[in-house]
RNA sequence: CGAGGUGUGGCUCAGUUUGGUAGAGCGCUACGUUCGGGACGUAGAAGCCGCAGGUUCGAAUCCUGUCACCUCGACCA
């Protein structure tokens, strides 16, 4: 048996000195990805994919919920009809990639890899909505969507990504706007509640809306670095598209209608907001939610009697519980090795036991956000690791999260108070009131360096004036640096 | 796409100024001793120095070209 064990694992690059290092670094060294030799592409390894499948199976029990149907829609769009809305193609535009070619034969049309699908999902309801007893259609996707960003990012922004991309269509604007509140609110339940990320409702600006879109509302979220995630978005398409695709249904008045449209989307940029939310210098902290491994156990000293076999009891124990728990009996690694390695894989508890824990019924458990070890009774322990995993942790890491939003939020109702609030205290949201004009919200940009991140539904509706122009408004709304 | 930077065993890098034929630490393999916060000893394997040209008796090192990656901007989930 292989008993060498002179392992050493890479120490992470601190989080505090060189945060873009830190995230490039932890990405590969948790095991989350490996760079692809397809430029700008990500090979996205089991343990990285393991956490986005947990996110998939938390969404598909919400959108099941609320009445959503997974669908496939093809990966390719003819040219002809991606150009048939015209706000849509101006925006999708200048970074899809096009398919020329079949085998050796050039296309007549040439297709598109989809950026996105809402005019293929506009082609079928034209083709199954005739009716009003037809509507609403709620429909979710989930595939991968390809843009030819310039620059990339792992999770943050790739060339192709995974995602799940909502549409819907219904009878009346009334219900489609209802239906983008709808899913904006369950994507930030689902931040807030499964990924322990606290976010910030609201709606872009006009100059910021999705390609096509009448409004566009957004869920942000601050990241240690103090730039902001756009962590998922929702958008209402009135009637535009239905007009651009002719789809029509006979309403009960006997009229032919324009039905109203809406779609939304998530993506594993989600999975770079965790990173970023939660990481540390030890490496990535996980939510339990969606941790593949959330308890490790690691017997201390298991060649002695009995270790091994105490250990795969509380693995049992747990395991009927229905945690997803593992117990790394490798005689090759020490048992400080073994700590350090899931500390920088973000497993959320880690059970030691050992023959002093055996003789006194005992065992460690550590929560990996906050570094805490206690000694547990074993007649305790599930109890304990059960209520770490579905209340503790996740409430803790989310106060965690929140208090450092906090720290990073600042109130400035003029330009100097706004790059005083930066360089003092370093990036974060600016609150800043607003005018609403797209002339103020560019001279902020070019005068202070941050852009517009959403309006919050959050007002206080006091009276203020615009931190450009000076305009009377009760509008505040929240600025940042973007990734 | 603009501005900078980096490419040397699996990883992090030294060596480049001043050309002389490949180094370190970690990892990896084997055996033994260890095991409560990244264990130790002994022995061993592994690199045509990103790629292509050129200069030279001789190039990781100098010149030209090219590709890839990183950071900062502009653009986006």
């Amino acid at each position: 048996m292989a008993q060498s064990n002179s392992k050493k694992l890479d120490a992470i690059t601190s989080m505090d000195e060189d945060f873009a290092k830190w995230y490039t670094d932890i990405v590969k060294k948790a095991e989350l990805i490996e760079y692809s030799s397809v430029k700008g592409c990500m090979v996205i390894r089991p343990y990285g994919y393991a956490i986005w499948e947990n996110i998939q199976n938390i969404m598909n029990t919400m959108f099941k919920e609320t009445g959503h149907e997974n669908v496939y829609m093809p990966m390719f769009i003819p040219e002809s009809l991606l150009q048939k809305e015209k706000d849509h193609v101006e925006g999708f535009a200048p970074e899809v990639a096009w398919v020329t070619h079949g085998g050796s034969e050039k296309l007549e049309e040439r297709l598109c890899v989809r950026p996105t699908s809402e005019t293929l999902f506009c082609e079928h309801y034209k083709n199954i909505v005739h009716s009003y007893r037809d509507l609403p259609k709620l429909y979710n996707q989930w595939c991968s969507v390809v843009r030819w960003e310039k620059t990339t990012r792992p999770f943050l922004r790739s060339r192709e990504f995974l995602w799940q991309e909502g549409h819907t269509i219904h009878a009346t604007a009334q219900d489609a706007i209802e239906e983008t509140e709808r899913m904006l609110n369950v994507y930030a339940l689902f931040c807030e509640k499964y990924l322990a990320m606290p976010v910030i409702k609201g709606m872009k600006t006009e100059s910021d809306k999705f390609a096509g879109a009448v409004s566009t509302y957004c869920i942000e979220a601050l990241m240690h670095d103090g730039k902001a995630l756009q962590a998922g978005t929702s958008h209402y398409f009135g009637d535009g598209f239905a007009k651009a695709f002719e789809i029509e249904f006979a309403d009960k008045d006997n009229k032919l209608k324009n039905p109203h449209q809406t779609s939304w989307g998530v993506s594993t940029r989600l999975i770079g907001g965790i990173i970023m939310t939660h990481g540390d210098n030890n490496g990535l902290v996980l939510p339990p939610a969606v941790a593949p491994t959330q308890v490790v156990i690691i017997p201390i000293a298991q060649h002695k009697e009995g270790v091994l076999e105490k250990a795969n009891e509380i693995y049992e124990a747990l395991k009927v519980l229905g945690v997803r728990v593992k117990v790394d009996d490798r005689n090759e690694f020490s048992p400080g090795w073994k700590f350090s390695e899931y500390e920088m894989k973000g497993v959320p508890v880690r059970i030691e036991i050992g023959p002093k824990d055996i003789e006194n019924n005992q065992c460690v458990i550590a929560t990996r956000y906050n570094g805490e070890k206690q000694f547990v009774s074993l007649d305790d322990m599930l109890d304990t690791v059960k209520d770490l995993l579905e209340n503790k942790i996740p409430q803790g890491m989310f106060d965690k999260a929140l208090e450092n939003r906090e720290k990073h939020t600042y109130y400035c109702e003029s330009f100097d108070e706004i790059n005083k609030a930066l360089e003092e205290n370093g990036d974060g949201f600016v609150r800043a009131p607003w005018c609403g004009s797209e002339e103020c919200e560019d001279k902020v940009k070019e005068a202070t360096g941050i852009s517009s991140r959403c309006i919050p539904f959050m007002q206080d509706k006091m009276a203020r004036k615009c931190v450009c122009c000076g305009k009377d408004t009760d509008k505040v709304i929240y600025w940042g640096k973007a990734y």
